[in-house]
DNA sequence: CGATTATATTCTCAAAAGGTAATATAGCCG
DNA sequence: CGGCTATATTACCTTTTGAGAATATAATCG
């Protein structure tokens, strides 16, 4: 019973459904989930806790980064089918679909500089506008 | 999403969970899902109305009673698919186990008189009302 | 009508939920 | 080592939730 109300219950707020998701067109860390729920880093990180507790995502450190991604189920007996209903349900929805169509738009290196422009960032605001970042194209993951 | 979300929420309480799977057996009047659960009729009430309003439950009156069943699910549209799925959910837990276990020995007349004994309650006993509901069957309206 | 009763609706309260700001933690890099 | 930064945790506040007590409403029946 514990399990299963636990998962209504994580499914019970929007904005984690939202984080289910996005999640599913493709795994992301805490700030980009960050940037495109318009929502602070600590409210991110504990709705995350509560789908992960709920076995509905699953989360894997990389470097600086914790990337998050729908769970395959085994921690949960219900997960599974609500992740394959979820696949087809909420596709029309406004909120789902403006934020489905910015996914493209959210990258991990540009977005996480752009929340700490700090003052001694006069170095990057010397070359260019833009593109200040350089060191690596694509972030490590897909 | 907010339809979507409700009967999350709807279903996030294990009381609420208990009476969907409750009606699953039979529909049921308030008075005897109160003996089941054992919490107050307010309560119960409460309850009902937040999963009739999900679209989970239905309901239809009948005299003094209001009779409580399952939904056809055509008022919200992730309904049908969760209850045909809690139909073969959570038939192992203890807790539903022997809530079902009891549901044969729940009979509304004597319940309902149970609760107020009145002294001149020796006119009940003999009398004729027998229409107690005993199939997860829309119940006969009027 | 008035008594009885099944159900709905407040009212009140304690606990939980969800948000932000502040702080702690951990991993990179110079 | 020491500063940066992504994430987690805590503190705090407001709103919501779930419970029972008290009350209102509606239907039946004498």
């Amino acid at each position: 019973m514990k399990l299963f109300t636990r998962v209504m219950k994580a499914l019970s707020d929007s904005n984690r459904v939202k984080i289910v998701k996005i999640l599913q067109q493709k795994g992301m860390c805490v700030c980009e989930l960050q940037a495109s729920l318009k929502i602070t880093q600590p409210s991110v990180s504990k709705h995350l806790k509560i789908l992960e507790d709920a076995g509905l995502v699953a989360s894997s450190k990389d470097g600086i980064w914790v990337n998050y991604r729908l769970s395959n189920g085994d921690t949960n007996p219900y997960v599974t089918c609500l992740l394959t209903n979820l696949r087809q349900w909420l596709n029309d929805d406004p909120d789902v679909e403006s934020l489905i169509k910015c996914l493209p738009l959210i990258d991990r290196e540009s977005i996480c500089r752009k929340q700490a422009p700090a003052v001694n960032s006069i170095r990057t605001l010397g070359s260019t506008n833009d593109n200040t970042i350089h060191k690596d194209e694509t972030p490590a993951r897909g």
